[in-house]
DNA sequence: GTCTATAGCCAGATAGAC
DNA sequence: GTCTATCTGGCTATAGAC
């Protein structure tokens, strides 16, 4: 008899202090501007989560726990390299348009909460890049990659494809795209860094 | 008379500035800790840069002021694609193991407060993209490198040479790399990325 | 130019009624 | 569970002596 609303209400402000920390980060948001948008007062989202610290961790672990499935996607499914990278380009992109603060904000929290990184790893879908190394040892034994380390295979497909849309203002001014012509290019990007990417690796 | 200390103390002021927003973001850095890095207290600031803002926009300005010319030596040099490529990341990746937080910190104010972008572009340094893509239209048309549009292939090299720096936590985490490791991973970059970059492009 | 002291504000957190 | 009112601390900025 207690829980009328109780549920609907904590997702009402998991998802305000989601937009909140998201655009302003943790030290720039507000928890006032946090309960409005969440049609409530300060006192009930101390009721709920405690703290501000709280509240954060909880709008970051979901964060998280969104972005962790997409690059596991890459690293744990079955198909060969070449088609994972096709996949997780595509979907990446279409995946950031629909959620395009979240790596720049988990990047961001990381680098200034190194704590963040041990309960990043206790996720339980944290990443693991095992497979994904073993599958390129085997294909460039195989002869149908050329050789180059996964590690640094990983970190190219990442940067390609996440950088894009991290630094979305700097990169916007120096080609000078507006908001439509900077759309295009990362629809074009879907296909395009697969190529450019298969392109380096695949042996002929 | 009367500027007897006056330039050292601006730049001991500007130098602890630096570190405090670059480390913290200018909602988190904080005008003691700057003082105190800076070996002053909280009224110099005043005294010297009026207020937060004014104190971070010098920050700012000269963050960006060190990151152009970088930016500069791909775009506006006389050299070939390749040349550029290749000088460009061993330089860029040098570049940032002196100055390891400037991108990341212009790529985070800039995606906060878009104003500031009107006041990068205002810089003498800002970098221009339109020799670079006459130069790539002219070596596609001799059939030196494979038909890529110059803006695509320019935030290929920009992410694949930055994003490792600022996602330097989350990546370290996925390929479970401690420092040292990292570092040689990044090392090796210097050579690496180029040659990705020009497999990938380059006619055979 | 440099300091100490303090004004003034604003944000996170809590008390307590309903 | 939800609200209003308030406490408390910390931060930017300024006043004013030296």
């Amino acid at each position: 008899m207690k829980k009328t609303k109780d549920k609907n209400t904590e997702e009402q402000i998991l998802n305000a202090a989601k937009q909140v920390f998201q655009a302003k980060g943790m030290d720039g948001a507000r928890m006032q501007e946090i309960a409005d948008k969440a049609g409530i007062n300060k006192a009930m989202l101390h009721y709920y989560f405690r703290n501000k610290q709280l509240l954060f961790e909880a709008v970051f672990n979901n964060a998280f726990s969104l972005l962790a499935p997409q690059l596991n996607a890459v690293l744990n499914d079955d198909s060969s390299i070449e088609e994972k990278i096709k996949n997780f380009t595509a979907n990446y992109i279409s995946f950031m348009v629909d959620h395009p603060y979240i790596p720049n904000f988990i990047i961001q929290e990381l680098n200034r909460n190194p704590e963040f990184i041990q309960k990043m790893k206790d996720n339980p879908n944290f990443p693991n890049i095992e497979k994904f190394k073993d599958q390129m040892d085997e294909e460039i034994k195989k002869g149908i990659i050329k050789p180059i380390g996964a590690e640094q295979l990983f970190i190219n497909i990442m940067a390609l494809n996440v950088f894009p849309f991290i630094a979305k203002p700097l990169l916007k001014a120096f080609i000078h795209a507006d908001e439509a012509h900077y759309r295009q290019l990362l629809e074009a990007r879907k296909t395009e860094v697969a190529n450019f990417i298969i392109s380096s690796i695949k042996t002929t």
